[in-house]
DNA sequence: CGGGCACTTGATAGTAATCAAGTCCGGTGG
DNA sequence: CCACCGGACTTGATTACTATCAAGTGCCCG
C-alpha cells in the first residue's frame, strides 16, 4: 500500500524545509531533524491512518492533498480538514497517546514524511521554536473552526458554502491574467457537502445559483472559476 | 472597572498552580512565573477585551467564569466559549500582535493572573513544557470545536443540545447522592441559543421535551438538573 | 458506442425560524 | 405583606428553507 523509505531529499532543500514548524530552524538544526525522518508515499484514494486505529506518529505533507474525515453513526463522511503540502496531522496525538479519532485518506498522489512521536517529543524539547510554530498552526485551525461554527445556525449555508470557496481559494487558486481565479477543487460535490453539513443537492443547487448570477463559473465538475470575489466575501459578511 | 494588584496569593499556593499550562515548573520555576504575573479582578458583566481592540496579555482565569462572543453582522452574540477556572484566554495573541477577534466578558465576579505577550514569550522559550501544554489544551479546543462541527447539518438539533448540556454537566455539574447531577448554568436561554446556533425559543421547546420525557428538570430558570445522564449521552450518539 | 457514476433538477414534507401572545418569576415600592 | 412592574421564558401559529425521495442528464472512461 505504501512506500517507505528513508528522506531522499536533496541535502539543500530538504523536504523539512517545506514545513512552516521547523522555518525557524537552522540548516545544521533541520539536518538532524531529517535524520529522524521517514518518507512515505501513498497513491490516491489509500488510508494514512483509520479512525479508532493507535496513531504514534507526526505527518508532514509533503506533496498531495489528504482529507481528514470522522465517520458518523449513520455512515456519513464529516469532513474535518482537507489538508495539503506544508501542513501536518497526527499531532493530536503528541503528547498523549490515543487512538486516532479520524481517518486520513489521500486524495490524490501523496508523499509524507514521518516522525515518531518519541523523536517529536526529543525536538520539541529541544528547540521550543517548534512548539511556538505549532500553537500557530493549532491557533490557525481554531480560527477556520470558531469562523465556520459561528455559522452554524441552520439558516446561513450561504455563508457556509461561501467560507468554503474562500478556503479553497487560498489553498488552491491560480489567479488569471483577468483577475478571475481558477479554483483545482479537492473535493466533489457529496464532500463537499459533508464537509460544511449539508447535502449534495443543495451544494449542487446553490453553487448553480452562484452560476447564474456570475459569481462563478465552472470548468466540468473538478475545476471553480471564481468571478466576482468580492460578491462572494461578502456574502460571508463579517 | 478592573482592580489592578500584583499577584497576592499565597506563596505556598499560589495562583499560577491553578493553571495547568504550569503544572510541569518546579516550585521554584513558578515562583519567577508568579512574579511576571498581575491580577486583576473584574465584577460580574465586565469586558475583559473587547473585539477588534489590541490585545496584549495572556489571561489566566484565577476564579469566575467568562463567555467568550462575536458580535455577528446583525448584531446577534455569536458565542465560542464559556471558560472558567483554569483556562486560559489571550492565547491568539501570543506569537503576533493583532487585535482581538472576540470579546471577552464576565458571566460573574471574575479573578485573572495577567501576564505581558514578551513575558509570554520568554517563559515559553525558557520553560518548553509549558508550551506542550498549551499545545495540549489547544488540541482539546479542537477536539471540542470538531465534536460540535461535525454536527452542523441543520437537523443535527438535539445533538447540539445535549452536547452542550454534556459540556456543562463536565464542567459546572454536582452530582448527587441519588446519582443525578445539578448543573449551574453559566448562560441563560437565549445565550444558550447562542453558543449552539439555534433560537432562543427553540432551545426553550427542546428542553421542556426533555423535561417531560424525564431526562431533565429545571430549579427556577438557573439550575438545571440532569436525571438521566445515559439518555442523554445517546442522543449524540457517536 | 455503451455503461456507470457524478451531478442536476423537480416535488414533497418536515423542521426550525419568525412573528406574536401569553405566563412566570424576582424585585421594588407602596 | 401584597400589588405591580419588567425581563426572561414559554407557547402557539405561520412561513421559509433544506432534507428527502425520485427522476433525469451529462460526462468520463473503457
Amino acid at each position: 500500500m505504501s512506500n517507505q523509505l528513508s528522506c531522499t531529499c536533496p541535502s539543500e532543500q530538504p523536504c523539512a524545509r517545506k514545513v512552516p514548524i521547523f522555518a525557524a530552524l537552522t540548516d545544521a538544526e533541520l539536518a538532524q531533524v531529517v535524520s529522524l525522518i521517514t518518507q512515505k508515499s501513498y497513491p490516491k484514494g489509500s488510508l494514512v491512518f483509520r479512525e479508532g486505529e493507535p496513531l504514534e506518529n507526526l505527518y508532514l505533507i509533503n506533496h498531495g492533498r489528504i482529507k481528514v474525515y470522522r465517520t458518523a453513526a449513520d455512515g456519513k463522511e464529516q469532513i474535518l480538514y482537507v489538508l495539503s503540502e506544508g501542513d501536518f496531522l497526527g499531532e493530536r496525538n503528541l503528547l498523549r497517546s490515543k487512538p486516532a479519532e479520524y481517518t486520513a485518506e489521500t486524495l490524490e498522489d501523496t508523499q509524507v514524511c514521518v516522525i515518531t512521536r518519541q523523536d517529536c517529543q526529543q525536538l520539541l524539547l529541544r528547540y521550543p521554536s517548534i512548539s511556538l510554530k505549532i500553537i500557530d498552526e493549532l491557533n490557525k485551525r481554531l480560527d477556520k473552526l470558531e469562523l465556520l461554527f459561528g455559522n452554524v445556525s441552520p439558516r446561513e449555508t450561504d455563508k457556509r458554502i461561501c467560507l468554503m470557496l474562500l478556503e479553497f481559494l487560498e489553498k488552491y487558486g491560480t489567479k488569471q491574467a483577468d483577475q478571475t481565479v481558477i479554483i483545482d477543487l479537492p473535493l466533489n460535490r457529496e464532500e463537499m457537502a459533508n464537509y460544511i453539513g449539508l447535502t449534495r443537492e443543495t451544494v449542487s443547487r446553490r453553487l448553480n445559483t452562484y452560476k447564474e448570477a456570475g459569481i462563478i463559473d465552472f470548468i466540468g465538475n473538478k475545476k471553480l472559476v471564481i468571478l466576482d470575489v468580492e460578491t462572494l466575501k461578502e456574502a460571508c459578511q463579517y
